[in-house]
DNA sequence: GTAATTGCAAATTATTTGCATTGCC
DNA sequence: GGCAATGCAAATAATTTGCAATTAC
């Protein structure tokens, strides 16, 4: 399997973009951090690494690299938007805790597999899905009792 | 089963605030319109009625009805949030096509008892979820092939 | 060499807020 | 009558864009 670093490049020299210092920056920065960073908290993080990258280069980056499916946004309803690695890594839905933000990692094949089917059932292709679970975690829960 | 107007009304006076004639008439205009509505939409299709009323306005009562739990806010990956009544309303997801921006309702009685199944073998209470399937419509495919 | 990329700052877009005035309960 | 709601305009917040200078291929 290739790296995501080689995925990417790739998919610049396909589309005639090129590799550059913060591209590459900027992409290993997200690499190290598997939170689900905002592109102003990875902004600051890259920046730590090298002061003269712009705020408008991490945007600039984070789209291309969503548009290359390597990184996928997330909307976590907190007004930003967040992003995630995706290639190499399993597929995973959310499950959020409604009280304190609490954010876990989930996946379910049997609801993976009726997604797949019920988009079928429309005559859809799925390509991807967003699914966000809200509830309240059993510590929020606990608290309130 | 109370009507929106009533459910609204109620959640106004329980949090003592008030039922106005502006209220009334963005939530009928929301009422009457089951496509997915943006503020800035609700608020030019309010205005035809009445004139005076502003924008502010309309983003403060999108605010409230959502609070209520009458309202839900929709997240299309289109850069602006969208509205659409929940209450009264069969729950359903949504499959949209990522070439069209065709936006179809679904509903997935399998995938919906698995959700609640799933959040409780992490110890949560379900409240809600989104549910967004993308992929490629019927239509958009032919016209590729 | 040349077209893409960068950093910066200014521009946009969606939404929120302060405030003086108005209006519901 | 008093506190909440309104409209307006100005303020924010997140993201995008124009541009002159730089750099990758």
């Amino acid at each position: 399997m290739k790296s995501v670093q080689e995925v990417f490049a790739s998919y610049l020299s396909d589309k005639n973009l090129k590799m550059t210092p913060q591209r590459r920056l900027i992409l290993d920065t997200l690499l190290r951090h598997s939170e689900h960073l905002s592109s102003e908290e990875l902004y600051s993080k890259v920046k730590k690494r090298d002061k003269s990258v712009g705020q408008a280069t991490v945007y600039r980056t984070l789209k291309l690299l969503c548009e290359s499916g390597l990184v996928e946004p997330l909307d976590f309803a907190d007004g930003l938007t967040r992003y995630e690695m995706s290639y190499g890594e399993d597929h995973h839905d959310h499950l959020i805790c409604e009280r304190c933000g609490k954010n876990i990692e989930i996946y379910d094949a049997t609801i993976e597999k009726q997604q797949i089917q019920l988009a079928k059932e429309h005559g859809f292709t799925l390509l991807r899905h967003k699914m966000y679970l809200y509830g309240i975690c059993p510590d929020c829960r606990r608290e309130n009792a």
